[in-house]
DNA sequence: TCAATAAATCGTTAAATAGAAATATATAAA
DNA sequence: TTTATATATTTCTATTTAACGATTTATTGA
């Protein structure tokens, strides 16, 4: 039961469903998918940590980034299925269809601080 | 997306999903959910409502009763999908096996209520 | 070693959620 | 038309959740 919840727990969230659709195109690391999101670095960190802990998504390790995939769902039943799913479900989806169009402009090297404008 | 967000919501819940899953085995009526899940009656009213919102139960009003059924899901291809993985998702579930012995013995007629007894 | 950078964690706040008791509504029976 | 009963709704409280900014950690390069 607490596996089960946990997968719909993670999926509750439109921002995690919103990652999860992006990375079903490809890998991510933290920078790209907040900038994909406009959310906060701690907030799009905790997200994707509720996800890695319902077997959603893994990360990997490269230098300084933490890239983000989808995961294979083979600790979870429930996360392989919904991971199935989800490949074909929302793709329709306004939010969705947006995000998708920004996604190849979206590159970790040209990620700029807005901060240093100042 | 609000749909999809709707169902995952409602599935959030380990009431909830206890619900689903007695409902699967047979209608109910709100008293005797009540009485297999130990809650309080305006409790289960309120996760039954949420379940319904969601496409995920129907319900159909007998007299004083109003019995609770497993949705077809016609209204939400996202419900519908749900409804069919949990048909064989959590059946050995230790909390799920537990509430599957007891719902033999439950009946809207039997049920007493338990302040009379004072 | 020190500075820069990406990501994770911590602390706080506002909103959403689950729960129960109390009340309201609706139906059936006396 | 009362009375009893099943369910829904309202109100309140405690807990959980999402969000952000600030801080910490880890890694790379100067």
């Amino acid at each position: 039961m607490k596996t089960f919840i946990k997968v719909m727990k993670a999926l509750s969230d439109p921002n995690r469903v919103k990652m999860m659709k992006m990375l079903q195109k490809r890998s991510l690391c933290v920078c790209e998918i907040q900038q994909l999101l406009g959310v906060a670095q701690s907030t799009t960190s905790k997200h994707l940590k509720i996800l890695e802990d319902a077997d959603l998504v893994k990360s990997f390790k490269d230098g300084l980034w933490v890239n983000y995939a989808l995961s294979d769902g083979s600790d979870s039943p429930f996360a392989a299925s919904m991971i199935g799913n989800l490949k074909h479900w929302l793709d329709s989806d306004s939010q969705i269809k947006e995000l998708t169009k920004l996604l190849p402009d979206i590159d970790r090297y040209d990620i700029v601080d807005k901060e240093s404008k100042n």
